[in-house]
RNA sequence: CGGGGAGUGGCGCAGCCCGGUAGCGCAUCUGGUUUGGGACCAGAGGGUCGCAGGUUCGAAUCCUGUCUCCCCGACCA
């Protein structure tokens, strides 16, 4: 392992690939476009996957699992919807392959030719509500509350490692109803958990709210998002949440039959977030040094390193910490004892800062004869050596004041690098001087929005939920506005 | 799809201009000394130089073709 990553300042998106590859997070696979996720970054994302299962659990929802493969004609059912999709799918034309008669390896057998060829899923809308057809036909029968957990394929032209790859992990919840408003309450309750979620557990402090039709899920009659600053100004929409209105159930014929006996379309929602979630995490907290992991998501928590001249004193050492590490994990508190003996403890100390590992504890014989330990937390680079006894409640305490510093960190980051622009020519200088987070008036056409992303490559990141009412005129084409939206140069 | 860069032990690179049969750092293995911020010494193993043609007595090096990857832009979560 070589020393030291580039750094942010010097090359943001060099930093962030090597940090990721260093970080034993993930690597790049031989199909362009994928990934390989390493056993570190994978249980990450399972604790985040632990987390929001646990809130869509509690919100009702069950998992279930529709296939991969999508007959190429569901697509072209919902117009829009195909639109959005055809541009990037995956297309299975074949069943078999053969020895190649001129000797070349193995080719496709011409006479394996799908009847119908199947899509590689890049969302499963269309498979869902074929088979939701099914299993609607009365009142009794809603809401229906599935989420499902699985990959899906989009064809990138340009891809980066979680952010953007061709094929990703995520979850997609589907939802039906009998009324647009119990639809609309749903789509607002998960835009709800997303944001709780990225708040709490990522630590990540995020915008609440809707998208343009420009930028809205394509089939949608309304997109919801939560969307956060990376600390290179960049925006992430890190999850989203759409009210489908009865588009998909027209699609597919979903009907279901009312109290008083009619029969009526059902309401529709989706939602979703993925892999690229990781992306964020990166790239909101890490430092120069590695990864910063909020402890609720970190796979280790705390790591203790022993400081040893022999065995004899690593023995001692040893037996001390062993009565902590259960405690600690008693506790619920995640930990390992690094006692190998490959590596020495500077190397064993950068390993764990480039890891993320939010507290580190060393303990050598000063420490020992002194009954104290040196604990140093990840996230401020600080160190204290404390006395021993009582360690664990400072740790349990520590690791809180942890998660919650890093989420204030992010948030006061985020509020440092929000600005307003009341002119079209200081929403320019602002983008190109600061970047960020830009709020500012917008007439509220598609056409505003297409010119403003043509000549900046800023988009309209969302309108937030809870702006509030100001007259003002549009930065770009002077008419009138009632309202901020939130502009940005965007992942 | 445009514009740039790169394919040489596991990783990062040099060698190519000026052809002569492959080298450095890290990692790995063995032994020893070490251990409070990325240890040191000694020894060892490991490469059809992306692939296919061609030129030549001889090609990592020259020529032709081809594939792949990375970065920057146009599409998207």
């Amino acid at each position: 392992m070589s020393k030291g990553l580039p750094t942010r300042s010097e090359n943001y998106s060099e930093w962030y690939n090597e940090l990721v590859k260093r970080a034993d997070l993930a690597e790049n696979s031989p199909v362009r476009g994928c990934m390989v996720i390493k056993p570190y970054g994978f249980s990450i994302w399972e604790k985040m996957q632990r987390a929001l299962d646990d809130m869509f659990k509690d919100t009702g929802h069950s998992n279930a699992y529709f296939p991969l493969f999508i007959p190429k004609s569901f697509l072209s059912k919902e117009a829009d919807h195909v639109e959005g999709f055809a541009k990037e799918c995956a297309v299975v034309t074949h069943y078999r392959l053969k020895n190649d008669p001129n000797g070349g390896g193995v080719i496709v057998d011409p006479d394996a030719k799908l009847e119908e060829e199947l899509i590689v899923r890049p969302t499963s809308e269309t498979v869902i509500w074929s088979t939701y057809k099914n299993w609607i036909q009365s009142y009794r029968d809603l809401p229906l509350l599935i989420n499902q957990w699985a990959n899906v394929v989009r064809w990138e032209m340009r891809t980066r490692i979680f952010l953007r790859t061709s094929e990703f992990l995520w979850q997609e919840g589907h939802t039906a109803h009998a009324t647009q408003a119990e639809a609309i309450a749903e789509t607002e309750q998960m835009l709800d958990v997303y944001a709780t979620f990225a708040e709490e557990w990522m630590a990540l402090p995020v915008l609440r709210g809707i998208k343009t039709p420009n930028e809205r899920f394509a089939g949608a009659v309304e997109t919801y998002c939560i969307e956060a600053l990376m600390q290179d100004n960049k925006a992430l929409q890190a999850g989203t949440s759409h009210f489908l209105g009865q588009n998909f159930a027209k699609a597919f014929d979903v009907k279901f039959q009312d109290k008083e006996g009619g029969l009526e379309y059902v309401w529709g929602t989706s939602w979703g977030t993925s892999t690229r979630l990781m992306g964020a995490l990166i790239m909101a907290h890490s430092d120069d040094s590695g990864l910063v992991l909020p402890p609720k998501l970190a796979p280790i928590q705390v790591v203790i390193v022993p400081i040893y001249r022999d065995e004899e004193q690593l023995a001692k050492i040893s037996d001390r910490v062993n009565g902590l590490v259960k405690e600690l994990r008693k506790k619920g508190i995640s930990v390992k004892f690094d006692d190998s003996d490959a590596y020495k403890p500077g190397y064993k100390f950068a390993e764990y800062e480039l890891r993320g590992v939010p507290v580190r504890l060393a303990m050598g014989m000063r420490d020992f004869e002194n009954g104290t330990v040196e604990v140093a937390r990840r996230d401020t680079k600080t160190k204290e050596t404390l006395p021993f006894d009582g360690i664990v409640d400072h740790i349990a305490n520590l690791l809180e004041e942890i998660q919650q510093s890093i989420f204030n960190k992010a948030l006061a980051y985020r509020e440092a690098n929000s600005f307003r622009a009341d002119s079209y020519e200081e929403f320019k200088t602002t983008l190109d001087e600061k970047g960020g987070f830009i709020y500012a008036h917008w007439d509220g056409t598609a056409e505003t929005e297409d010119k403003i992303k043509e000549e900046t490559k800023a988009t309209i990141r969302c309108i937030p939920l809870d702006a509030p009412e100001e007259e003002g005129t549009c930065i770009y084409s002077g008419k009138p506005s009632s309202r901020r939206v939130v502009f940005a140069r965007a992942y």
